[in-house]
DNA sequence: GATGCGCAGTGACCAAAGTCCCAGGCTGCT
DNA sequence: AGCAGCCTGGGACTTTGGTCACTGCGCATC
């Protein structure tokens, strides 16, 4: 029991909402936190159902989303450890407005709604820093709709091609190399739309050129080409 | 001047966010407080623009959107008196993630940032309110990329004729009947479309027996109709 | 009355997005 | 080996979204 408290401890320290307290008072808040544990594919909770506490995520990986009634998904954010997520509905007392899975093994700290509240009173320091970290998301958000709104498909997988180029490619003698990090399936659901367009377009970046593509594994052999391509208007 | 001060106290008085604060308390926000008028058409602020303060609506109404750099814009909310509009850079210190721009003649009570977030730190009750009031928009927000990502611009469309047709229709021999509050144009951007789509889907919908469009005087004919097409799946 | 100007309607046309469907490959399981 | 369940590739087709260009109307202004 006592180390799962100086655990708990350590991982409320280590989020971004929790950084400003003090030993003594993570120690108080441990105290009233709740460990949940989810495998893989598990849902935490659905759209729609009401919110009783802020979730933390100590391990694992979380993916918000939304469903459409044709069984479509959007995911709105990926979010790792160290990150609280649904802080809002703690707040605003409506129900959760998306879902949320655990997409591999996942622990979380569970603080009740009453708790949190009660303690973003006592330390308005906390109060603020939610607000802070409810900035970051509303921004993430705003940043969707202008894709969504903005566009086009080709644009949007570009874009994210890019970006995992440069954060996890490798120079090798054909380009900058690496692999998808889910399926296209997974991709698509993150782009708003559907596995055939991941498909096809990648298949079209190969035919001009630009990309090499085996599966999930990537070559970017023109970095500057796909790059004026964004710039391009839909 | 003293006139003036009573006045802000009172819109002050009125704004959600500090709705539960006492009279006295309002003074001396008030005595901090600086007003600002814009015209039709003004420009509050600009998307990325740093912001130093908290903006409440008095008078008149804003229209807060994002614009592509083909000139196509993506209304995000419009705010009206008693409202309060980029809560969330004042928090995170960031830039403004949209533009904002006065409608109508509208007049603006001004907090400095740090003033505003120096009340919150005394009056946490006041950072919580802001932050169920910021939950209401991120929960728009959702909404929007809900909309954007799983409708088609004829449901949205549809979506809104409804809304009007309830808020503000009047029951008539032929229907409900009711103005559309702005032109095509406008309603384009609200849908993140362009003009030519609204003008063919009301004409498609009037083809269809459901509607009777004059230009912007609307008659609603068959609401069943309507709210069905709303739940067949794009 | 002539001239603009903003707004709405429309036809032709094109590109993007999405649906349906099937083939082939890989993995794990029995 | 055989089967089931995935993921990917790709063909054929439809719908939706968007562009361009032009017409016509009403209104204000000169």
């Amino acid at each position: 029991m006592t180390d799962e408290r100086i655990d708990l401890a350590a991982v409320l320290g280590k989020t971004a909402l929790l950084s400003t307290l003090s030993q003594p008072e993570l120690q108080t808040l441990a105290a009233r936190t709740v460990r949940k544990l989810f495998s893989a594919g598990e849902l935490l909770f659905s759209e729609g159902e009401p919110c009783n506490g802020l979730h933390i995520i100590a391990r694992g990986k979380v993916r918000i989303f939304k469903t459409s009634i044709s069984g479509r998904e959007q995911v709105l954010a990926v979010n790792a450890p160290g990150e609280s997520i649904a802080e809002l509905p703690v707040f605003d007392g409506g129900p959760f407005p998306a879902s949320a899975v655990a997409t591999e093994e996942t622990e979380i700290a569970y603080i009740s709604r009453r708790d949190f509240q009660a303690y973003c009173m006592d330390h308005p320091e906390v109060a603020l820093k939610v607000l802070q970290v409810v900035g970051a998301r509303l921004r993430r958000l705003v940043g969707i709709i202008e894709e969504l709104s903005f566009t086009t498909i080709r644009q949007r997988l570009i874009s994210t091609l890019l970006k995992l180029a440069q954060s996890e490619g490798k120079k090798t003698a054909r380009g900058i190399e690496f692999q998808l990090p889910a399926s296209h399936q997974e991709l698509a659901n993150q782009l708003g739309t559907v596995r055939e367009l991941i498909s096809r377009n990648l298949m079209r970046l190969q035919a001009e050129g630009l990309l090499d593509v085996d599966a999930r594994q990537i070559v970017v052999k023109d970095v500057k080409g796909l790059s004026t391509l964004l710039d391009t208007t839909p």
